[in-house]
RNA sequence: GCUCGUGUAGUGUAGUUCGGUCCAUCAUGACGGACUCUCGAUCCGUCGACCCGGGUUCAAAUCCCGGCACGAGCACCA
């Protein structure tokens, strides 16, 4: 029984059915997993706090909630979650940069838009029904004082008061009769819960601080795992896709639906993603290093904000196969950027045009029959991009200092070779396999200046380049160096801007 | 401490629900080659992985038990 095993199972299927035993090479499964339980429709939503401009980070919520909405002709709820006036304070320019980084990435608008902050009046009307109906209660611990009770599962003297004393109390609340710190709304879920996070979750903190969409309104605010349960129940959000880092969030936010006798959207997470070569970033010390003038501002090319990205040219499609391809498992991830280099690279090279640029020049004299000009293409494999005319009346040639040999192919000109400290011109047909270069005439130098990142500095290189109407805002390819993006482009000033190889 | 989650090639993934079609997919990377008037593009090839230990089974990446590693939550941030 025991011998050849799998082999003996083999044999007897094969006896069955002979074509059921070939090897099938295994596929991989393309693209997203798509959603479950999408029967009644599908409402996504994406809800950054308004502290700052979209990042890398956050593009894969947009692309990501994105990608299934069009999958399953869903709507897409864009919400500034704007309920933190000290710890997160929102800036004001924000929602506005942040509608553009998401037209920007998706190529068009959310199909819904709110901020939290001008919703306070339905949030209210819960918090009071909250208390009323005894779910949730006025608690004046410190929060020390409360982490002891969480810890050890007794209740806090509070957790008992009557519903009228609740409510009396949170009208001082409101009206502003209590300072911050003072006292908090608490869902009442179970002190004795296993996970201690679930305990008598906090819903209401105050605040007092002047909200710049609402100003001086409001004195409390909801905290996250109230105000986004509320809104998810309105706004008929159907799925949830969100970091597993909250995870808990998901079962504080269904103990409150019990409550109120909803059904919670369905949840998915994804891991933490880190890129090597690049720290940590968060919104806020990306904001401390633009107030004290370490960065230029939100679109500096060390930052990985959309804004800068989009600046320095990366195309919005790059980061959307980068994310989807990536999809959503909920391991931590560290990736490199050269990954999406490599995307980006393939979709901005077909369209990049080729230009030489030199960063360190060194001049040399060709004798010889010197052709008085030269065509260049600007793109190997796509003519439709036309030429490059150069003069070449002078005999002069620009080159890379470290392609400074005895023998050597100007791209697309000329093979050259040192006759006693003379280049001379042997062919312009190659001729054989030396070493091409990229070169530019002398009559036709430019200056220029590439900027590029270079550990924490941004450095400004003196570079020279070919004279060539280029367009601001056009990304090239530098001949044999990667790819950049036209800054300026004028007499008075040109300058590059590295993207990367 | 309590709670939750995750471990597949250098990196990122597919497969794990329902064990066999998996001597494990694809991309990127590295290496080699072809082609090309860029170190670009294109094409071909090679390399390289199921966290560990038990168990169940004819058969385990997949199921069970036990470890280990990493991450997260327990904020009056989101």
């Amino acid at each position: 029984m025991n011998e050849n095993g799998a082999d003996h199972v083999r044999r007897e299927i094969e006896n069955i059915d002979p074509s059921a035993v070939n090897r099938v090479r295994q596929e991989k499964n393309a693209g997203l997993k798509p959603l479950e339980n999408t029967e009644g429709g599908v409402v996504l939503r994406f809800a950054p706090n308004p502290n700052g401009p979209l990042s890398l980070g956050h593009s894969r919520g947009v692309v990501i909630n994105k990608h299934y909405v069009e999958n399953h002709d869903g709507k897409i709820v864009l919400r500034f979650d704007d309920t933190d006036t000290v710890v997160k304070p929102p800036l004001v320019e924000a929602y506005d940069w942040i509608i553009e980084d998401f037209e920007w990435l998706t190529g068009s608008k959310p199909d819904i838009s709110i901020k939290a902050s001008e919703r306070m009046p339905i949030y209210l009307k819960y918090a009071e029904k909250l208390l009323s109906e005894g779910y949730g209660y006025v608690c004046e611990c410190s929060s020390d004082e409360f982490k002891k009770h969480r810890m050890s599962m007794v209740p806090c003297p509070h957790r008992n008061r009557p519903v009228e004393e609740n409510l009396k109390l949170w009208s001082i609340m409101l009206n502003g009769g209590k300072e911050p710190g003072d006292a908090i709304i608490r869902v009442k879920t179970d002190m004795t819960l296993p996970n201690p996070a679930l305990r008598d979750w906090p819903a209401w903190r105050i605040q007092k601080n002047i909200h710049p969409v609402v100003g001086d309104l409001y004195n409390v605010w909801p905290l996250l795992d109230f105000q986004s349960a509320i809104e998810d129940h309105e706004q008929g959000v159907t799925h949830i896709i969100r970091g597993k880092d909250l995870m808990d969030s998901t079962r504080k936010q269904i103990l409150l639906y019990d409550h109120f006798g909803w059904t919670y959207p369905e949840t998915l997470y994804w891991g933490r993603v880190s890129i090597h070569d690049q720290g940590s970033f968060s919104t806020s010390t990306m904001r401390e290093g633009i107030d004290s003038g370490v960065y230029d501002g939100w679109d500096d090319p060390r930052l990985p904000t959309l804004m800068s990205m989009r600046k320095r040219g990366y195309h919005p499609n790059a980061i959307k196969s980068f994310w989807t391809e990536m999809g959503i498992t909920q391991k931590d991830v560290a990736i490199s950027l050269d990954s999406l280099n490599a995307v980006n690279s393939a979709k901005i090279d077909p369209t990049s045009r080729r230009i030489s640029v030199i960063m360190d020049p060194v001049e040399i004299d060709i004798t010889g029959d010197v052709p008085e000009k030269a065509v260049l293409p600007f793109h190997p494999d796509n003519q439709s991009l036309g030429n490059r005319h150069h003069s070449t009346k002078t005999g002069r040639v620009v080159i890379e200092r470290v392609d400074l040999e005895d023998e050597i192919r100007l791209k697309d000109f000329a093979d050259i070779s040192n006759v006693e400290n003379n280049y001379q011109i042997i062919s312009t047909k190659k001729s054989d396999d030396r070493k091409i270069i990229n070169w530019i005439s002398a009559d036709s130098i430019k200056d220029c200046t590439l900027v590029m990142p270079d550990g924490v500095d941004l450095v400004r290189k003196g570079c020279v380049v070919e004279d060539t109407e280029l367009f601001v805002g056009e990304v090239i390819q530098m001949e044999r160096n990667g790819f950049a993006k036209v800054m300026e482009w004028s007499d008075d000033s040109r300058v590059l801007h590295w993207l990367h190889r």
